[in-house]
DNA sequence: CGAACTCGTGACAGTTGTGTGACAAAAACC
DNA sequence: GGTTTTTGTCACACAACTGTCACGAGTTCG
């Protein structure tokens, strides 16, 4: 279910907006100034945020930037002014699309969706931790669970378990892992293939048949997602 | 440095589009013709890609959902329409913007700025898998799924079924797949005879009767389109 | 019809890729 | 300062993969 927050001042076209965003099957809020769509945006977040310029009190402007001190949110302008000065500055505010009303239904959909595709998932921003089948990351506290049992994990084969992790379901090349986990811009790729092993010697029941960190022979090394 | 590709056909707008880019500060690319703009994108990635509507030949819908098969780069489209239909099918291909002939510069660079905040860096960018039928690459985790099977390839065969997906539908020669999945120039053409053969032991249910790798008497190998 | 050609495939040897135990240097710890 | 742990290098072994060849079936064409 997708919510969209929905900050106009002029009781018509709020409705109007509403009800049509409605008919797309989204979930709308609404809030008729700035200062009462920042605390509702803040008790119950909106997946997207659509915002009229002309407000009384609070503006579009400073409540996109308000908005922007703490939240990712999409954010898409609506305003019945077409001027490159306020398209730009919207833009810069952290506006992240700017439509001129009145505005089709369906064109305002298919951008709130263009949107949403790029959207990154709020989970690939800060260190949290991840679960993949019996395995669990806390990178945080430097701890790896195995069925809720903690592993002696030494530095090396901690940072190379949370870089495969971070790419759980994609081969990773020994180029990249030496890359990313040594920071060695070159050098013997070997040295993987040795972490990997010992890696394995701690975080696979049977070693011998590995089914959460496989080799992709030729390309890598992969941490299987659950 | 920012790379910026521009597809359209009229000589004086690409022209002045590229200037005003390069004065912002991009890097650009320019192609007058879809056809070129997408072989200059796969040789040399752009970070963001403008594209006009109205082209000769392949137009810029079908570019840009040729584009997306392969590549999540942002997507611009310039068009002189302003037409509701336009602008939901073209998003709906999978652009992200739309705007309308003549547009400020200004109003450009900062929809791009906007733009760029939201793509995902491509570090972390999956790379969408290709279906066909009842075949499933992905080639970011190095599989291979039949019916939902995992298959398993060999580092040659992977490559040359990730090859022929490519261009599925149409018939690649074998100096072709030398050329592009082994890098020969030269070399004897048997081999790739062998390793099709191999490949089609795995992907075809009756390798003697083939039915999606098929053989294309004195033109070579191709994968047929679902 | 037979020669020339195309293609599929099994066999095989050489090559490459990977796992692993041993070991010494380096770092961490006490 | 000595002990323990961790790290990187090496060498060997083995399995998987690759490329070549040769034979045979099928096709094309004169």
């Amino acid at each position: 279910m997708v919510a969209v927050l929905v900050i106009e001042d002029d009781d018509r076209i709020r409705l109007s907006l509403a009800m049509a965003l409605e008919d797309e099957g989204y979930t709308v809020h609404t809030a008729a100034t700035a200062e009462e769509g920042l605390v509702r945006q803040r008790r119950e977040p909106a997946d997207t945020v659509l915002v009229d310029l002309m407000l009384p009190g609070i503006d579009g402007f400073e409540c996109i930037r308000e908005l922007r001190r703490h939240d990712e949110v999409p954010i898409v302008v609506v305003s019945a002014r077409d001027d490159t000065h306020d398209i730009v500055a919207a833009l810069e505010a952290g506006a992240d699309d700017y439509v001129v009303k009145p505005v089709a239904t369906k064109e305002l959909s298919a951008r709130l969706r263009a949107l949403r595709r790029r959207t990154r998932p709020a989970s690939v921003a800060e260190p949290r931790p991840t679960v993949l089948g019996e395995l669990e990351l806390r990178p945080y506290a430097g701890e790896v669970l195995l069925r809720g049992e903690l592993l002696a994990l030494t530095r090396t084969e901690f940072r190379l378990l949370c870089e495969l992790a971070e790419h759980a379901g994609q081969v990773l090349s020994r180029q990249q892992l030496l890359a990313r986990v040594w920071e060695y811009d070159y050098g013997d790729e070997r040295l993987v293939d040795v972490h990997v092993g010992r890696l394995r010697q701690k975080v696979e029941d049977d070693p011998g048949n590995p089914v959460r960190l496989v080799t992709v022979r030729g390309m890598g090394y992969k941490l299987q997602r659950p």
